[in-house]
DNA sequence: AGTAATAGTAACATGCAGGTAACTACTAAA
DNA sequence: TTTAGTAGTTACCTGCATGTTACTATTACT
């Protein structure tokens, strides 16, 4: 048996667990360095591939294709290849990946304040 | 002069670099594979070293102490050393590390209805 | 004196995330 | 027929983010 200082409830130690795992289930989707980026990206609308390139600055066509596929796997995006010309590939988030909307506009959010205190701070 | 297919507005275009310049700022901070999972574990009050390790599963001792160390740096974390007995040091968010909060509940939030989904699924 | 617990640090090892560059395949325009 | 623009894929390479193990220093208990 463990004695800890401040005793904790094994209530709360459960329920920071069953926190940290809900935390730890949604990296595992939305980890990796580029797709917060790239759904962030597809909030404004269907995107294509090049379109994406562009705007998400730093990825790589690599990695961007990669990141694309796990998400079209994982349902937060759906890919339509439009009838020809120069081909045309598009992307767009499904119903379940606009869901993620909110996490997005949070992180967007603190991220923004955060950049204000630091440059406020140098 | 690119033509795309969906022309856009170049202000959507601004607007979407912007929230993904922000999303990438806040993910700076609370990015690696341990740090949301620490601050998920202290939104549930102050705790020791060993209690985090013990929380937070899968996290080496090493990893714990630099993270912590870091996120330190960045005022997300107040380290405080016990007037001994076998040392006692413990770990609190500061005021800006509560401000990470709503990301980390809707994170959260969204892990655990994505795990809904998945188990349906399955 | 020896053991255990706390909170680390240091040295070493390694896998995989991610980068780069070259290549494909299709079409259209010059 | 050569160039350019789409949307990729493939092979190769590298570094850093982590993991593992061993070690320290302090105090308390037996």
């Amino acid at each position: 048996m463990q004695v800890t200082t401040k005793p904790e409830t094994p209530h709360s130690s459960e329920e920071c667990k069953h926190s940290i795992r809900a935390v730890h289930d949604a990296m595992y989707v939305l980890g990796g360095k580029w797709k917060i980026s790239i759904i962030a990206c597809l909030l404004f609308g269907a995107k294509r591939y090049s379109d994406i390139l562009r705007e998400v600055e730093g990825i790589s066509g690599k990695m961007l294709s990669r990141e694309l596929k796990e998400m079209e796997v994982n349902f937060l995006v759906k890919r339509t290849v439009g009838k020809s010309q120069p081909v045309m590939v598009s992307y767009e988030l499904t119903e379940y990946g606009e869901s993620v909307k909110p996490v997005i506009s949070t992180l967007a959010n603190w991220g923004h304040i955060h950049r204000k205190c630091v440059t406020k701070n140098s």
